[in-house]
DNA sequence: ACATAACTTGACCATAGGGTCAAGTTAAGG
DNA sequence: CCTTAACTTGACCCTATGGTCAAGTTATGT
């Protein structure tokens, strides 16, 4: 690869990661482009697809952040305490990092390494829900498919909150939320839980509803 | 008014309906003159606005709507029963019909007359909440503010689920925020209610997200 | 220094949406 | 039946998006 190429390249990374992380993932890349100061025939040339360009610029980011989280969140004494704090802590980067939050709520297009990091980032979160199972504080008919609602409900309240008079309201939804995910709290649920493939069909909509 | 513009009004009024009905209130205007069978430009001269357009077809029918439900809801013996009848039967309501969905998560434009049938309703829900309140079973701390929560989420989340193998998954989603709602479930919030100004903002911000 | 492969550009294609208006058509009153 | 005001049409304007490619430019190896 050429020098001017390189430096395009990295100018498009650049302009990428800002714009993903103020927009989320769908992002004009036209706009990417006009950021980074080249024509848009330059990131198509250099990238191909959308789906390439988050892969080299959102997918190791939001890895090192999911990761980071959940091994906090693992490592607190109490399992409640951990998974109040996995919940809120990716809710607050939600707030924070537009192309997190897309990631987070499962609004993302079929980026393959993405893609990857997500099926890790479930496991770990099976993990922590589990704990908090065990610990009896966390209500045993909640699964790890049923975080979708928390964050894609989150996706949508802080996009609301944020840039108003009061952007830390959405720590007041997601507060009643988990007020009726402790085992106190749990009534019986008039549905069973997603399973896998079912998921994987919500998440789709999810993704496309933009 | 000529009788045929009166005929193409009454086209148009009815095919409004139905794509408001099917794809919410953000439905492009060209496709309903289309479906018509009508020329777009007779649509903008019958009606001017899209704000016209909804408060001529979807106002009424969402005030009947919305009305009857709280009626019923106040109606009902047990005040937390009126309390989560409201809730949940416009969430159905939500899941069938997505114009009142848009209404009733505060994602809709400027239209005069349905702005005022959302302040009643406001006024209505306000009441059932009191009732719960004083009742004991609703948390003291939810404030009818708190609302656009729930209902924002779930326009989000019944759009999701609809047309998959698990159509009625937003009532688990709603089942773990209800159960949050309960005065023994409750814990402290970290955040203070919205107040009437704050929410006319958030409701701005969930309107404008498409 | 120059040939050439690598790279960049911007015009161009298409789609989809909002919106306007001159020109043509038609309902309806005299 | 014929005039005319009322109405309809669709071509046209704009913006914004995704995407392609011929033609022009430039970095780099020899």
């Amino acid at each position: 690869m050429r020098a001017d190429a390189q430096r395009n390249a990295e100018k498009l990374r650049t302009a990428a990661a800002e714009l993903f992380r103020e927009r989320g993932l769908q992002a004009p890349l036209k706009e990417i482009a006009r950021r980074a100061g080249v024509s848009h025939g330059t990131l198509y040339n250099l990238f191909g697809t959308r789906e390439a360009l988050i892969d080299e610029v959102v997918t190791d980011l939001a890895a090192d952040r999911l990761e980071e989280v959940a091994r906090h969140a693992l490592a607190q004494d109490d399992a409640w305490d951990g998974f109040v704090y996995y919940i809120e802590t990716l809710c607050e980067l939600q707030v924070t990092d537009a192309a997190i939050s897309d990631v987070v709520a499962g609004r993302y297009p079929n980026a393959e390494r993405l893609m990857a990091l997500c099926g890790r980032a479930r496991d770990a979160a099976t993990r922590i829900i589990e704990r908090a199972h065990e610990s009896g504080a966390l209500r045993p008919d909640f699964t790890g498919e049923d975080l979708v609602f928390v964050f894609a409900t989150n996706a949508v309240l802080s996009r609301a909150v944020k840039d108003t008079a009061a952007p830390d309201a959405w720590r007041r939804g997601i507060a009643f939320v988990l007020d009726g995910l402790r085992t106190e709290a749990a009534h019986p649920l008039p549905t069973a839980p997603l399973t896998g493939q079912q998921l994987y069909e919500v998440m789709a909509n999810v993704a496309a509803a933009r």
